[in-house]
DNA sequence: CTACATTTAATGTAGATACATATATATTCA
DNA sequence: TGAATATATATGTATCTACATTAAATGTAG
């Protein structure tokens, strides 16, 4: 009922579109949550996102065009992006050597003290999202969404 | 095994982070597609959501704020998607006669038009994407975003 | 070795979003 | 009533995003 309480709609054509709503209203829900933690700290979720794969990187440099890869929501300002945490002083930027078309990133020691402030409070997040949710649940869910996940890699590969 | 190809990321802190970035990733991914569905009919998502809205309505006309609580996405940008729809003749507003300060907006027959095309590709977005989900997956999900919409609305609701 | 194609990143631009503020109307209550 | 408050919508502004284009470096074929 919770859904339909959210968009004031008592009922919908299928479960399947249902379940497409339910999906953009809570994806929409934790990115709010999400940005309010991040806020005070002045990034933002594709921030914080890219900021993580760096640190991921464990002192490797990585390309532009990878890091893009790897990004939750791959756009196509990875590069603006960059800008402002090198801007910010998270990261810095150098030409690669070996090949002068890329640009090799890595994460500062500031970068890495901003997220270790942010990690407990967004771990906070993520249990407490999902806290009412069992074992069993959790596993069903991710199965679930990796099918879907799937299926519209499959659609957006027949398009290319 | 999909999340982690393309986040090209071997594992999770948790599960629940694991979901967590599970459903940003396909909602991104649906985002995508029907973005890719409507741009040929010159509609973003946010204005075909309040045209569906407003077909809802069934001639009985609604208020800006009413249509903004029951958006996906919410936006303090209502009143500029109006306009949208109002220049493209989808939609019509006019001030509410008892109470001025509100806009009475209405869909108009080229709106709906517009949405008769796009009920069938939408709808085929909706089953293929979830094809592969039984009646109990389908079901399993639904509960699932359901618990964890709760518990975002308790969270943001403890912010306000 | 040079012309052409490809790859990688940066930039230009229009439009969209978040957040704050303004404007007009309505409600409350002293 | 009429000043203060509340509500509904519109607007200002900086930032962000999508999409297209450009610029620079590299790869490749003749």
């Amino acid at each position: 009922m919770n859904l339909e309480k959210h968009l004031s709609q008592t009922s919908f054509s299928s479960e399947e579109q249902r379940l497409h709503l339910h999906i953009l209203v809570v994806a929409r829900q934790l990115g709010m949550l999400a940005r309010r933690i991040l806020q005070p700290h002045g990034i933002t979720p594709p921030q914080y996102n890219v900021l993580r794969i760096l640190r991921g990187q464990k002192g490797h440099p990585i390309a532009i065009q990878s890091l893009a890869e790897r990004m939750v929501d791959p756009s196509s300002n990875t590069s603006r992006i960059i800008d402002k945490l090198v801007d910010k002083g998270w990261a810095d930027r150098q030409v690669c050597p070996s090949d002068r078309r890329r640009a090799d990133v890595l994460i500062t020691d500031s970068g890495m003290t901003l997220l270790a402030s942010l990690d407990e409070p967004m771990s906070v997040l993520f249990q407490t999202t999902m806290t009412d949710l069992d074992a069993t649940q959790l596993a069903a869910l991710n199965d679930g969404l990796s099918q879907v996940l799937d299926s519209t890699d499959i659609l957006i590969e027949q398009q290319s």
